[in-house]
RNA sequence: CGGAGUGUGGUGUAACGGCUAACAUGCUUGGUUUGGGACCAAGUGACUCCGGGUUCGAAUCCCGGCACUCCGACCA
């Protein structure tokens, strides 16, 4: 894509109204736009890293689930079947039409935060055997949560992308199976986005959801807000809220010996067992033609907190730095030429129209603008490798290309660096 | 939900209760420049968050509301 025709500019002075760390180099760089307090808009750049992290989950949950996508809106009453309208105080409800409007009926509704009370009635009316579980699915979509204090840009939003799976089975020795092999899913989802190395398993609470503990995923950044006890050794973390002399004494661990560290939670799963399946009534037959109650489990991730999370953990003083499996773009293009007749712009031209032509994911900085702008640009981007045209590097043998993270530049050949990007794969078919 | 702070052109800031609300940036036009947010010139752009009040006079003081940020509680 041409820089030239993103329409969304940078910003060299921070917002005002933002604090942290992911808020103001997003907002800087144009990647998101705030609506209200944890509340944003998606720009053109911000989506498509916002989509390379839910295309890697999703290719990851096709493995043990099938997406489907549910409703945003709920009508109260799914609510009230589970008792939970008033138990749920992050619920975020609608508050009917306007005045004057002609929209009857009761016209008050729920955002969903959670779909346990959508999909258990869904799966319920088509999987009834035993002979059709354990059975799995999924959906990534906009969630939406009250927050009494939504803060931190993307960390804790009241309007945030998640991923939920919710699985099905016929007790619970399968929902165990079925639960740990979703715990190794998510470690792989993790690897992949490039926070797998930092990302631990943590004991936490149940909540409202199940009497035992939950898995949370927690991904070590100083900025994070909770507290977990990490046991590097055995690779096993406990939430501070778990942490105390009955949970020692339970799992037999001792937290003294364990360092404490700031963590945000990406991801969380929680062994429902029977909560939903019998407030809703949601039995299937076994083999000898009885009733049981279905165990379930469910499973979240979330896509834009995890956005969040990673510029937090790997941004710098000059701007973004992007893992290369989530980037918007892997390659930034700059041609140092104002002069779109000079030898230097053109020989810019015919490299992006190529690497364009192959699928190379390239931003072209073909703007009118200042050397300076265009590497101070650069690095608020992020863009995980650049490379520069101009008469300078083609002097010294063709384009010079650095790591955003690097320190390093170094110059390499035209027809090399064609090379480069336009091999990606050996059943690359261009 | 408790506590604290802040609201001024698109953005970031300034302005003792007193002149036409200033500066930077952005944007427009013209010219010069071209390897780290370049320079010159001329333009453009604000009911100072909203509603009351005090005062001869309010961006500034007072009251109420709203919004945003931070600390805490909360986090299904």
């Amino acid at each position: 894509m041409r820089q030239s025709h993103l329409f969304i500019k940078t910003r060299k002075e921070a917002p005002a109204d933002e604090v942290s760390k992911n808020a103001i180099l997003l907002t800087r760089a144009g990647f998101i736009h705030k609506e209200m307090a944890g509340v944003y808009t998606f720009l053109p750049l911000g989506l498509k890293v916002l989509n390379n992290i839910e295309n890697i989950i999703r290719r990851h949950m096709d493995g043990i689930g099938r997406e489907l996508l549910m409703s945003a809106l709920s009508p109260m009453e799914k609510w009230q079947n589970t008792g939970r309208l008033e138990k749920v105080d992050v619920l975020m409800k609608t508050s009917g039409a306007n005045e004057g409007s002609k929209a009857k009926s009761t016209n008050e509704y729920i955002l969903n935060s959670t779909h346990e009370e959508m999909i258990t009635p869904i799966v319920a009316e088509y999987i009834r055997s035993y002979k059709e579980l354990p059975v799995a699915f999924y959906q990534i979509q906009t969630k939406f949560r009250n927050e009494a204090r939504a803060k931190s840009g993307l960390l804790r939003g009241r309007e945030f992308r998640m991923k939920d799976l919710y699985s099905f089975h016929t007790d619970e020795n399968d929902l165990k199976k079925y639960y740990d092999i979703a715990k190794k899913v998510y470690m792989d989802i993790f690897h992949e986005l490039g926070i797998g190395s930092d990302t631990f398993i943590t004991l936490a609470g149940g909540g409202d959801f199940t009497k035992d503990y939950s898995h949370e995923f927690q991904t070590l950044i100083e900025s994070g807000e909770d507290t977990i006890y990490l046991d590097r050794k055995n690779n096993i973390a406990y939430n501070k809220e778990v942490v105390n002399d009955e949970t020692a004494k339970k799992l037999n661990v001792d937290f003294n010996k364990m360092e404490q560290v700031q963590a945000s939670e990406v991801g969380n799963i929680f062994p429902l067992n029977v909560k939903f399946s019998e407030v809703l009534n949601y039995t299937y037959t076994n083999e000898s033609g009885e009733q049981k109650p279905v165990y379930m489990g469910c499973y979240g991730i979330g896509p834009s907190r995890i956005m969040g999370v990673i510029v937090e953990k790997f941004a710098d003083e000059k701007g973004l730095i992007w893992p290369e499996s989530i980037a918007p773009f892997s390659l930034h293009l700059i041609v140092l030429s104002k002069d779109k007749e000079s030898d230097t712009y053109k020989q810019a031209e015919s490299i992006y129209e190529k690497l364009k032509n192959h699928g190379t994911e390239v931003l072209f900085d073909d703007r009118d603008a200042s050397a300076g702008e265009k590497f101070a640009d650069s690095d608020l981007i992020g863009i995980p490798m650049r490379a520069v045209i101009s008469d300078k590097s083609l002097q010294a043998g063709g384009v010079e290309i650095k790591e955003r993270k690097g320190e390093k530049s170094e110059i390499i050949s035209v027809e090399q660096f064609i090379k480069m990007y336009t091999v990606c794969c050996d059943d690359c078919n261009h």
